[in-house]
DNA sequence: ACTTGACCTGGTAATGATTATCATTTACAT
DNA sequence: ATGTAAATGATAATCATTACCAGGTCAAGT
């Protein structure tokens, strides 16, 4: 029933761009180099495309760590390895390493029809400058980057004016309640996202102080 | 370092559900479950607490196919199969199956900290009640279609995957043009070789379809 | 017993990737 | 050349997840 697609301009070079970036990338990362030859083309129209050319097999969508799709010219099976630090997506040949009987009816119920490998670790690249070594922190890491919006609400940006403006030792937060709008009991949770943020420390118990990056969080914004 | 979270009402609650659970629950599905026992929790606490217990090891959270997380309350190492029909995922014991070597530094330059595999198939039940009753169906179900290099250039593949992707009747040659890359005069040479291996017939003059081996040097060669 | 701040929660807004919608344009069969 | 189904671009909608905030609870220090 179903019709075979056509092949538009837009779907060409799609294809084209994805079969040229050798990786795995995302539909965003294909339609930033697709704008450069046909500026007007939409994301929603790589998006579409691609799931089209996926459902054909003429490329490959992989399931991958995060939230994004990603998308493979390489359409033969192989297994991938994943970067646990820059997300990076590379193929790996499998053959030499893993010896695979397919678990078969007895086992578990399953008429099987195939299988997907993947593996987790460092890049060489980040193997080399990472000061990580043990797969917690890298999860650790992981989620940090990912909630970490380096970005100030107002009532941050006014706590973190008010420390800013305190050269002498670090405030208590009565001395914020003074130089703000905001009541006591708003202080602390304030505090504490900024904590986290890495924009303030308490140097002393009680005791608060912007930190190099709070301060270039606030400059960095006007 | 490790600090250890409270255990509150709400955490104890949600983790006793994800234990009774004996599945994969989303947390979504987590959060109706706990909610007949805590009508005012919220759906930000389950997540919030979910992902605290699976950094703390309590639960573990896993990739799944589709857009949802999924948790799950066994924490020991064990792989997953998946129903392509009905979507369900099962524990797989791997160890009598799989023979697995870790990829060394020398193979692909990671240093390598885990991995995972995952099995599709029918489960039981749709075994039984399924109609999808062949390799192909499934794996274009899945947008997996794959393609080697046995005997088939990129060019003849691409003619292949054209052709094969039309389940309607017979594709002329226009059809092919449309649906690939290759332009109007390299057809007709792809297609006689095709003809000639038996890959592609022509039940009408000028209308061509592939044949059941030409499907099976597709996915052949997975 | 009283402060103080760390941690937790519920409610809700914001985010971000993906899909859906729809008016317009394009490709193709006739 | 022309009618029509399919594809496009712009944008709104969706949906899972995460961020934010005010209020609450707890434990430690005074």
């Amino acid at each position: 029933m179903k019709k075979i697609s056509r092949m538009t301009r837009q779907k060409k070079i799609i294809l084209e761009e994805i079969k040229k970036h050798h990786g795995h990338p995302t539909a965003d990362e294909l339609h930033d180099k697709v704008r450069k030859r046909l500026p007007q083309i939409s994301l929603a129209t790589v998006y579409r495309n691609l799931e089209i050319m996926a459902k054909a097999g003429q490329i490959s969508k992989l399931e991958s760590r995060g939230r994004q799709k990603r998308f493979d010219w390489e359409t033969s099976p192989h297994d991938h390895i994943h970067c646990l630090q820059c997300q990076k997506i590379d193929n790996i040949d499998t053959t030499d390493n893993v010896d695979i009987t397919l678990p078969g009816n007895k086992d578990c119920g399953y008429k099987v029809f195939g299988h997907r490998f993947e593996f987790f670790g460092l890049c060489p690249e980040c193997t080399v400058f990472s000061k990580i070594n043990n797969k917690g922190d890298i999860e650790k890491m992981d989620c940090k980057s990912k909630c970490g919006s380096k970005g100030l609400s107002d009532k941050q940006r006014e706590v973190l004016v008010a420390l800013n403006s305190c050269t002498e030792g670090a405030c208590g937060s009565k001395d914020i309640v003074a130089a703000t709008t905001l009541e006591a009991k708003q202080i602390s949770c304030q505090i504490t996202s900024l904590k986290k943020k890495g924009f303030v420390d308490s140097p002393v118990r009680c005791k608060y102080s912007i930190t190099d990056s709070g301060k270039e969080a606030l400059s960095g914004e006007k």
